[in-house]
Order: structure tokens, then sequence, then C-alpha cells
DNA sequence: CCGATAACGATGCGATCGCATTGAAACCTA
DNA sequence: TAGGTTTCAATGCGATCGCATCGTTATCGG
């Protein structure tokens, strides 16, 4: 047996840096030489744990989502209401770390229109967000289960929405949010 | 003088080979010699026309939202309800090629995260569609200005979502368009 | 202590890139 | 018809790309 080494570690490392090339410059920006010298590694490694590019952009989509799990996992046991707003608010770039980890995510949307692997990814990662606020809005709100996705799906859009809005700059994070707490703590008609 | 040539019309056919290479490879595959090849003329004419490939790129989501403009200057003396509504249902991708001008759409959103000139015209595009909505709900409604403004940014905010989970798969054009006909009828609270 | 093997760093290769340059048609004016 | 100007095709160049390959180093079971 030769040296170990923290596979894990050495991988998220090189995906940090893949990361931030991407937030700087967009997936354009991404080359094995880049992203090597950004996580201040040699190219040989990130051949060695990634092997393509394909694999490492692919990898940077699927650290995202599982990052992203993991935090909404920490949630387990709060009350439904507080659980679908951390969904629902969870992008909305409130502090710089947040800005770069959603600019990455919208840089990976706009690849999964030419990507099959990332656009089955994201889609997996949406379909679970829309069981998740769908099962919170039935118990907090007492709704079936149809009108409650349908809820759930509009919410959902709307935060993306206005998630993009607030990116480009057309408004702040905070109207951002102020829109989101008014538009899920409106009755709704049938 | 020289040979006398439509100016625009052979800017046009140039960047109409652009959105097709957007819409399939994203923006990554934008290359003069590949848009040149897509639109069927040499790269020196790519290179006289635009000069440069980041002039070209911008020359793209330029046309774009310049066309999005005309049409929608084509429903001038409708209704306010159907003006707002042809805004909000634009671009939806039920056509097929629809679904590839919303791709293009969506791939310059993303380069417009790391390109300011791209970000500026999507700034200014999304600013005056807030004004025309905007507009056309006080006129609709009969709201102030201020609760319309904020219901034009959330009923395009939601726009924007719907249309992003149609272009992934996650809903259909038609589920879209019922949930933005849905919400924009449902009377709100203040 | 010694081979076997994982973990790389270094380098080379062919392809592609953006862009500058060059020169030849094509056309209008005088 | 002579000349000037625009249009544009062709080509060359240096840089960068993804990827394969090769050699070295470090580590641990036997």
């Amino acid at each position: 047996m030769p040296r170990a080494v923290d596979h894990e570690q050495r991988r998220f490392e090189i995906v940090a840096g893949l990361w931030q090339i991407v937030a700087e410059q967009g997936i354009e920006g991404v080359s094995l030489r880049t992203v090597a010298a950004r996580a201040g590694v040699s190219m040989g490694r990130v051949q060695h744990y990634f092997g393509t590019k394909d694999a490492l952009v692919v990898a940077g989509i699927d650290l995202l989502v599982k990052r992203a799990v993991i935090e909404y996992e920490a949630t387990e046991g709060r009350p439904p209401g507080d659980r679908l707003l951390h969904i629902l608010l969870q992008q909305i770039p409130a502090t710089e770390a947040g800005r770069i980890g959603v600019t990455v995510w919208y840089a990976y949307v706009a690849k999964a229109m030419t990507h099959t692997a990332v656009r089955e990814i994201l889609a997996e990662a949406t379909r679970v967000g829309v069981e998740e606020c769908t099962r919170h809005i039935q118990e907090a709100d007492g709704l079936d289960e149809a009108e409650a996705r349908s809820h759930a799906v509009e919410l959902l859009a709307l935060s993306d929405g206005l998630t993009l809005r607030a990116l480009i700059g057309d408004i702040t994070a905070e109207e951002a949010e102020a829109l989101i707490r008014a538009c899920r703590s409106r009755p709704r008609g049938s």
C-alpha cells in the first residue's frame, strides 16, 4: 500500500478552486490548468483525481448540491414553516459567500441546457426541493397534496426569479426576501 | 463607393448562426470559426462585421433584446391585461423556436454574471420590463404605483422561475402558463 | 529492507483558439 | 475607363487547450 492521503479532502480542495473560477469567469474559464492554479495544486493532481475536464465539471455541481442537502438536513426537527423558508431563502445572495455559491449554481443551470449529466443532477435536486416544500406546506397550512404542490412550485419559482434579479442587481437581497415572505404568508384562493 | 451590401442583413445572418451555436452548445461553443461555419459564411466575413469575438457575443444579446422589444411594441393598442400577459408569457417555451430563443436568453443570463456589457443590456431590459408591467397593472387593476410595481416584480420573477423549470423539464409549458395566469388573476392582500 | 503500488509532477502532442495581415474581387464615382 | 474604397477570403502566428505518457517519490505489507 502506498502513501495514504485523504481522498475526499483532495477532491474538495480542487472543486473549491473550480467554484472560484466559475464564479469569476464562468464555466468558460474552467480548464485543467486554471483550476489547478487556483487550487494551488499541479495539473497532474487534477487529472489524477478527476481524469477528465468533463468529470471535474460534473463533480462541481454534484458537490454543490450535496452541500446544500446537508445544510438543509441540519434543519431537521424545526417547525415546517421554518424549513420551508430555509429552502426558499437559502439561495438569496445575502452574504458574499452566498453570492459566489448562487452564481456558480446559475452557471450550472445554463450548462444544464446543453449537458445531460448536469441537467439530470439539477432536475433531481429541484424534484426533491418540490417534494420537501410540498410536505412542509401540507403540514403547516393543512392543504391537500395537490394544492400544496402547486403552491410549492409557485414559491420555488418565485424564489428562483427573485434570486436572479438580485444577482443582476435589479433588486436587493432584502427586497427579494421580503417579497418571498409576503407571498408565502398570503392566503390563496382555490 | 464599392459594392453595396445590406449591412443589417449580413449581421443578422451571422447572429442567427451564433444563436444556433449557443442553443446547441452554450456560449462555450462559440468561436469565430464555429459561428461562421454554422452561418454558412467565411470566418473573414464574421471578422469584418464584428471585429472581435466579444463584440459578436454582445451583438447576440443586443439583437435578441431588440427583437423582443419589437414583438412587444406590436401589441400596442391592445388592452393592458393582454399586454401584461404578453410580457409574462413571451418567454415560456411553447414552440421549438421559442425554446431556442429562451435557451439563448438564459445562456446570456449566466454570461452576465461575469461580463459587464452583457449584464448592463440585461439589466436595462428587465428594468423596462418592470416599468411596462407596472404601468399595465396600474391601468388594469387600478392600484397605486408602489403596489403595482411590487406585483409586477413578483409576476416577472414567477415567470422567470417557471420558465427555467419548463426548460429543465420539471414542468410543462402549459403548467407554467396556467400558474402564471392563476397568480395574475388572484386578488392580493395589501 | 524490499518490491509493489498509489500519488503525483513534468512534459509533449495535436488540435483549436482569437486575431492580425494580406491581397484580390466587386462596385461606384468622376 | 481609371482609381479609390469596401467587402471579404485566405493564411499565418503565438497562445492555450485536453489529454496521454513517463518517471519519480513516498509509503506500507511481507
